[in-house]
DNA sequence: GATGAATGAGTATTCATTCAT
DNA sequence: AATGAATGAATACTCATTCAT
């Protein structure tokens, strides 16, 4: 009998007990969601799992999509934390070409490297809000930058618009670490040998013909 | 014969309107799994669409997933057709390694280009059994295999390792294919300008210090 | 998992048997909503009393109010039939007014008579459209322009407004009857007795100092 | 004493603030009902609405019926209230007929004019218990014994049975005067004009052939 | 006395699948 | 061969009520 119920606000925890229930039930979905996919998660196995009833799951979120939002807010906030940590010493420009995007490619792969199945879920399965899409491109383009001043700056580079280096460098990376990690989890060693090359790879583009290959690399 | 049919594998369709009526369905499955994707695809949905009732629908497909993977056994027959014809090309090895690696970065967009809803919806969606992963990595090896040829013997290739730069090249074009065309559909322009962009750090990547750039791209 | 799903067309019984089904449903619904009141009525109770599964009930009706509606569509029709028989009598005009306006009282008492509790569901707990507030405006109109039509024309009337008075007796002949058959069913020996008496007061109404009693009448 | 009012009858307030919390409740019910009707009226939102936590409300009321029961409560003793107040006028058989009758419509109309919202329902929807239901009745009782006397007493009177003719009366009040103003609210004017004609309904049936009609009413 | 977090039975609804015709 | 009516397990979500703090 739902003639004419409104859409009660869910509960604020203010209570450290009620913090704790909310934290368990976005725990319980990471997991659930990265066990089982966004189609075959539901909201009462998510309760199960978190330890609580399915009442107290729809006392602090609205419905199953405002959990799912839940973790993938989690996970963005920590991407984000994850590349502000890196940026520093990315920014500064620091080293060689090599170097720099040695450590681009070690950002991307270790941003994914956090909980593959999960991330794959919420990158393919999870539909995505439009604030949600704006702030990954609004990561993305933060990362774009910084790499771009690299590339305008750096005595070693030889590109003519850095703007669109840097984006097929980050969108090459991310890609890749992408397909390797978190799409098949396929095997690893390849993978690394893949990640090292693909160093090469970009020093060979934003570099051309002027950054000698150290010793012992692919040529 | 005609006694048990029940719950054996379903009819060979031999006859011409049973091939016909299987086509239909399998027509109208890609159809209603590139419109709303593959939670939301119903058989009921399907059968309708395809013009035949609930009950011929189960006739010639065990149970849902039954019809997806015939959809999907037809997408990736068409992939490796397409990659089939465009292999005459490549595997001569004539050209310069810029023509060489535009058409391979060509025929990735024109695979990922037909039909991108529902090449999304197979790809993220879609379950896959381990037997269609080992087809898609078959047909990346046959690929990977004849660019290793032509880095091994084109006189501009400057690579130690063929196997691998040809692993990373196919790799990277078919990641920035699939992003470009199939995850976002995004900004076209920006889309093509990143895709002349690949094919220059691809030569730039195997050509290292002795492809000359032709006037107008970027430096 | 409702991601992009559609709201489907109800299926329209087509054959003998779905005919059956809808049938039994809508049977069952107004024995269900007249034993336990709207908010109490379930689609599972429904269906368990037709004797069909909750699937079928959802495959005639897309929800809970559609069968009600149902309901209310064949109580309403039932209704309008009633009237228009009982039309033809009244609308000649023939007989003395207390002839006349005893059988509207009885008109009204028989609609309220069949299935009272029934009646008292439908016109106090079930949300109305505003289709069928219009439909049973409109059936109650034309009965009032009936007895304007007699009030203007009869010897024995002395009214000055035909259409208000008209309006007047209508409205309370409903309420009344209304009120005796559905609201309680109270005791029906007091309800006969009212009702022979709500004919006299009529009749006092609209032939004002004109009408002789009857003999054996309250005075 | 303290240790035993587990299932007990609730708390009875005695003190102060407990009364007021009581009231502060019965007056959030009270809105609740009004607003969203008794199936969308929950305890939640009682409590809320009164400023008390969902603990307290069961601390002074058993259930959500026991509310509802409470301003059902109020709500009568409003109307004995009221009636009592015009009882006196009445019950002096002071004035004509019309005027007498007249205060009748009135003393009703402004009954049910008070929150009909809330008055529908009560009237309606929430379930009556068998002490309610005599409570109504005892009330009508009352207020019909007094018509009765008037109408027994009156020179202009002409009635044989005046039980039965105030029982008609005072129903036909109640039934219209509720539809007037509780059912639809509806047109007004329609609504005033009706009211009028009501009064000379009555008169014309207590006062058959003897009452002069006032100059510019329905003849 | 008071709070509000937690509970879980109960309700509406969908859709893959079966089977009588 | 074909039809489509029927099935019912499964899922999202609500709200009256309890009880630890």
């Amino acid at each position: 009998m739902a003639a004419a119920r409104k859409k009660a606000p869910r509960r604020k925890p203010i209570q450290t007990r009620s913090q704790e229930t909310v934290r368990a039930i976005v725990d319980a979905a990471a997991r659930v969601l990265a066990r089982r996919g966004y189609a075959a998660t539901t909201t009462n196995h998510v309760a199960a799992r978190a330890g609580v009833s399915i009442g107290s799951f729809y006392e602090y979120f609205r419905d199953k999509d405002a959990v799912v939002r839940a973790v993938l807010e989690r996970h963005l906030a920590a991407g984000e934390a994850l590349f502000a940590e890196r940026a520093a010493a990315l920014g500064a420009g620091q080293g060689t070409l090599r170097e720099l995007l040695g450590a681009l490619v070690q950002a991307f792969i270790d941003f994914h490297a956090d909980d593959p199945r999960l991330h794959r879920v919420l990158s393919h399965e999870v539909p995505h809000s439009a604030a949600t899409v704006r702030r990954v491109l609004e990561l993305e383009r933060r990362i774009v930058a910084i790499i771009a001043g690299i590339l305008a700056a750096h005595p070693e580079a030889r590109v003519r618009d850095p703007r669109l280096a840097a984006q097929l460098c980050v969108e090459t990376v991310d890609a890749l670490a992408h397909r390797w990690i978190v799409d098949e989890g396929g095997e690893p060693i390849a993978a690394e040998a893949l990640a090292h090359e693909l160093t090469e790879l970009l020093v060979a583009y934003v570099a051309r013909g002027t950054s000698p290959r150290p010793r012992g690399t692919s040529a």
